[in-house]
DNA sequence: CTCTATGTTTAATT
DNA sequence: GAATTAAACATAGA
């Protein structure tokens, strides 16, 4: 279930089972997912960062890049463990004397997993973090009023809000009382506030572990704010739950 | 069987 | 060239 808060979620559990442990073996069953060989024992990892959905491995010498997909997820087991339905690559550790076997699982196989010396392409595309950097409201309002879009397209764009998601961008427009509908360039900056600040109590609340989905997927349920009948429609090629009353097409109407 | 799905990339189109 | 959209990817579950 990965938006930026599950994989916020994935980096600190990695950082837990990996960091300062030494790579002693690996396996991987899946060339899509697995790109590359995972020629990795005797590495040690140093830390583990995130941007946006991207996982980062830093390791003592060279990195490993995760995306978790639609579906990834990482779990730690004991080494004898078998593998795992759905399981698709391993990297087992040893730490003061004690062995972790760390799994990737994804039935969907739209994650990857990428060992590289450096950057790869698409973790350098990526733009500002609503963790790392938050969100710089100038920079954002001279960026949206070039576009033609929908706002919630803008909002899926990864090299402007890198980390948000479907469901991310449902919420946050849910919680700033605007329409997904809306052309970027129709935002003034009272909305975008109110867009920066919707996404972090959003971000915020799912990283406690809060229930935080008030919209999305609720279609035909009445409007937690003010019951009217919550719409369903397409918006940038993604499923969008809202509400026609309290979700406008501009401000103050 | 049909439909939908929390993601990204690529090709086609504007 | 830039932005946008639709299709494709692969598979599970309702």
């Amino acid at each position: 279930m990965p938006e930026l808060p599950e994989v916020e979620l994935a980096r600190r559990a990695l950082r837990r089972w990996m960091r300062g442990a030494t790579i002693v073996r690996t396996a991987a069953w899946d060339r899509a997912v697995v790109r590359g060989a995972l020629a990795l024992v005797g590495r040690t990892v140093r830390d583990v960062g995130r941007r946006g959905k991207w996982l980062r491995v830093e390791l003592d010498r060279g990195l490993v890049f995760a995306h978790l997909g639609m579906t990834g997820d990482f779990s730690a087991r004991a080494p004898e463990t078998p593998r795992l339905r759905w399981e698709r690559a391993r990297i087992d550790l040893t730490r003061g004397g004690k062995e972790t076997s760390v799994r990737y699982v994804d039935p969907r196989r739209f994650g990857r997993i990428v060992a590289a010396r450096e950057d790869i392409a698409p973790w350098r595309k990526l733009g500002p973090d609503l963790l790392l950097e938050g969100i710089d409201e100038a920079h954002v309002a001279r960026v949206l009023a070039k576009r033609r879009g929908p706002i919630k397209a803008a909002l899926l764009d990864q090299r402007i809000f890198a980390g948000v998601g479907n469901i991310l961008a449902n919420e946050a427009l849910f919680r700033a009382r605007i329409d997904p509908r809306r052309p970027s360039r129709a935002l003034s900056l009272a909305d975008l506030r109110a867009l920066a600040r919707a996404l972090h109590a959003v971000i915020g609340k799912a990283l406690r572990n809060g229930s935080w989905i008030r919209a999305y997927g609720h279609a035909g349920e009445p409007c937690p704010r003010c019951d009217t009948r919550l719409a369903h429609t397409i918006v940038a090629g993604r499923t969008t739950t809202f509400c026609p009353r309290c979700q406008r097409r501009s401000r103050g109407e």
